[in-house]
DNA sequence: TTTTATAGACAGTCAGTCTGACTATATGTC
DNA sequence: GACATATAGTCAGACTGACTGTCTATAAAA
């Protein structure tokens, strides 16, 4: 009750940004289950975003993630049960294994990609001509500065 | 139109949303543990965006933040025992309870407000002159527009 | 008064992340 | 070739933050 006229203007850019991925994500992944991926999560997209085609390694992976390898074995171990990923030792390196995506696991790829696209297009639909384009060119640029002072951060070495 | 195709599709917008909120989130939370209330998690937060002054109802407080009334109950129950929040009967009806902030709570929930400010202002000093203000714009006008699309479907208001 | 709806409590589950300790394999240096 | 160190991955344990389902107490309505 209280939030509906008064708090627009008052809404903290935090809540903005998540509730709009919440969105996003809702319809995303709804659609991926309606695709015949129901069991596709959320978490999954950190594999489907990162997996080159000829496999990744679990470290690869978290790497780029940024996450633990801990918690990307766990969602790739996720994912081979689930049929969408198959594991194969890597001829290169005795140690490592290679994930990578089976056919069923190309096709939630290319749907998730798909996908993506299209509820984006939705909310374009949603703002006045070119607003949906001039929103993303801002993320982008906030984002590409954040990861610059990221990096920055990290590998600052004179 | 050719040149801009490749930046701009290599991040989806669920990414975008994503990673700038988790880089608002790291900040404003980071900021409030400095601030002395290392104990406030981000969870929290729909608790102190929610609760009204005169307190409020844990199942009030969960239709408001769109979770159970037992997510809610939990996040109230660990904010009071931190001394952030009283429970106290409500006069007016004997099964419920009132949730509200003590003397801390206030001020961490004005800490919470100011840090989102701060931080957003760090984040438009990162762009261009007004695009932090044009970004926020949008992003205000796609939440409105998803919230009517919401809004329409839970409850056709003629 | 009896029935039904509501507020909250209690118990259990699950997903997703983390840390820390461990094994197996590679690699580089003496 | 042997030892030290680095890397790939696993196992065990913990915690957060959400969920469902069931239960009690109370209020409101018939």
């Amino acid at each position: 009750m209280t939030g509906e006229n008064i708090s627009r203007s008052e809404r903290t850019l935090g809540y903005l940004l998540r509730h709009a991925y919440e969105q996003l994500a809702e319809r995303v992944y709804g659609g991926l289950a309606a695709a015949g991926f129901a069991d596709i999560r959320r978490a999954h997209s950190s594999v489907f975003r990162h997996i080159a085609a000829a496999g990744s390694r679990v470290s690869d992976l978290a790497e780029r993630a940024h996450m633990t390898k801990q918690s990307m074995a766990y969602l790739v171990e996720s994912l081979t049960a689930l049929g969408y990923l198959e594991v194969v030792p890597d001829p290169a390196d005795g140690r490592a294994k290679l994930a990578r995506l089976t056919a069923r696991g190309e096709a939630a790829s290319r749907a998730l990609v798909d996908l993506s696209r299209k509820v984006e297009d939705e909310f374009a639909q949603l703002l006045p001509d070119g607003q949906m384009e001039a929103l993303r060119s801002h993320l982008d640029a906030l984002t590409a500065q954040l990861e610059d002072e990221a990096g920055e951060g990290r590998s600052a070495r004179p």
